[in-house]
DNA sequence: TTACTAACCTATTCAACGT
DNA sequence: ACGTTGAATAGGTTAGTAA
């Protein structure tokens, strides 16, 4: 926005450059860390886009893949030998290096292309091995200054918790998949799993990246409002769950380092701009949003887990009833609503 | 303007390795 | 066996680019 560094500038390959990839991947599509060097330098990319074309074809083949076991699946003879991957490799970092990655992480939790490379020159660790070491740095130790409140509590920076899929503006904007506004707590792997609450974490609510928090659309239209409100905290009861709906969420995203940071972290929002953000909606808009605060608290009180209605990953099978009754609901003034 | 897709995220799981 | 932690995967969003 205001010229910081944003993310790694987007490229687009050259046919060259995707035959030769699709051909690396027909050989095999889990390339080490060595053979995905080799492949940047004959393509003249970054290691790190290699690996992410490669995660991005291997989950596209999986699709497809099971498109096509689908479809002509039963009969024949099942599926052909992959193949596999030696030993997964591990990096080895030294605690000089380590040491490095701490005091960046410290400095910033979301490192944007231009520190991680920064830090890869540093260390000598491929800028793609620290992008994985400050994931899984983010994931296994949360932000302190984000207070100690448990993640079932109300939604903490710099990540907003809301249920596990995304609000209804944007999940109806988006080829009507209404699962997720429905979609009990936790069940987005399967059934709920009571006695994992209250351990670790509660499981597979899904945080919202720091770009999602707080990003409008840029049409002076109240849709970050939306994003929060449409989004209630379930925290397992002993009776069932409560939501806490109607919620205002206090979003309070806290970038690390505004001038460097990955770009996608919003500055904070204090409180005095949640109120203009609340108070700018206007009757309508707030009648509307009691309305869906009700009828979402009613289907969520009216959910039962049912082992039978969620077996899998993913699909939430609604019933058309359901599905209109969402469609019914729809904010009038909310053109992504509507379809 | 829209579709496509690289780049990015979290959450979770897998697995190597040191103890 | 277990804890730590690097790597991979699943499922999502954001935003730049080409059509």
């Amino acid at each position: 926005l205001l010229g910081k560094e944003v993310r790694r500038r987007r490229i687009v390959l050259n046919q060259n450059q995707k035959d030769t990839l699709r051909a690396w991947f027909e050989k095999n599509p889990n390339p080490d860390l060595a053979t995905r060097g080799l492949l940047a330098k004959e393509l003249g990319i970054s290691e790190s886009q290699i690996m992410t074309w490669f995660q991005k074809h291997r989950k596209i083949q999986k699709q497809v893949e099971f498109e096509y076991c689908f479809e002509e699946s039963q009969a024949q003879g099942q599926d052909k030998p992959k193949v596999k991957e030696a030993g997964r490799s591990r990096t080895h970092f030294t605690k000089f290096q380590i040491d490095i990655l701490i005091e960046a992480f410290k400095k910033n939790r979301f490192p944007g292309i231009v520190t991680r490379e920064n830090l890869a020159q540093q260390t000598g660790i491929p800028e793609s091995r620290i992008h994985i070491w400050f994931q899984n740095r983010r994931a296994r130790h949360p932000d302190p200054k984000q207070g100690t409140q448990t993640t079932a509590q109300l939604p903490q920076c710099p990540a907003l918790k809301t249920t596990d899929q995304p609000a209804p503006s944007k999940t109806l904007s988006s080829s009507l998949s209404v699962t997720p506004a429905l979609s009990p707590p936790n069940t987005q792997s399967g059934p709920l799993d009571l006695s994992r609450v209250g351990q670790k974490q509660l499981s597979r609510t899904s945080v919202l990246q720091p770009s999602q928090v707080v990003q409008g659309r840029g049409d002076g239209q109240s849709s970050s409002v939306f994003n929060g409100h449409l989004s209630p905290v379930i925290t397992p009861g002993e009776e069932g769950f409560h939501t806490q709906a109607p919620l205002w969420l206090p979003i309070q995203e806290k970038c690390q380092d505004p001038s460097e940071n990955s770009g996608l972290a919003v500055p904070p929002l204090d409180h005095s701009t949640q109120a203009l953000a609340v108070n700018q909606l206007d009757q309508k808009d707030f009648a509307f949003l009691q309305h869906w605060d009700e009828w979402f608290q009613s289907m969520l009180t009216e959910w039962v887990p049912d082992k039978e209605y969620w077996p899998g990953k993913s699909e939430l099978h609604l019933g058309q009833v359901q599905l209109q009754q969402l469609a019914s609901v729809s904010h009038p003034a909310d053109k992504t609503l509507q379809q």
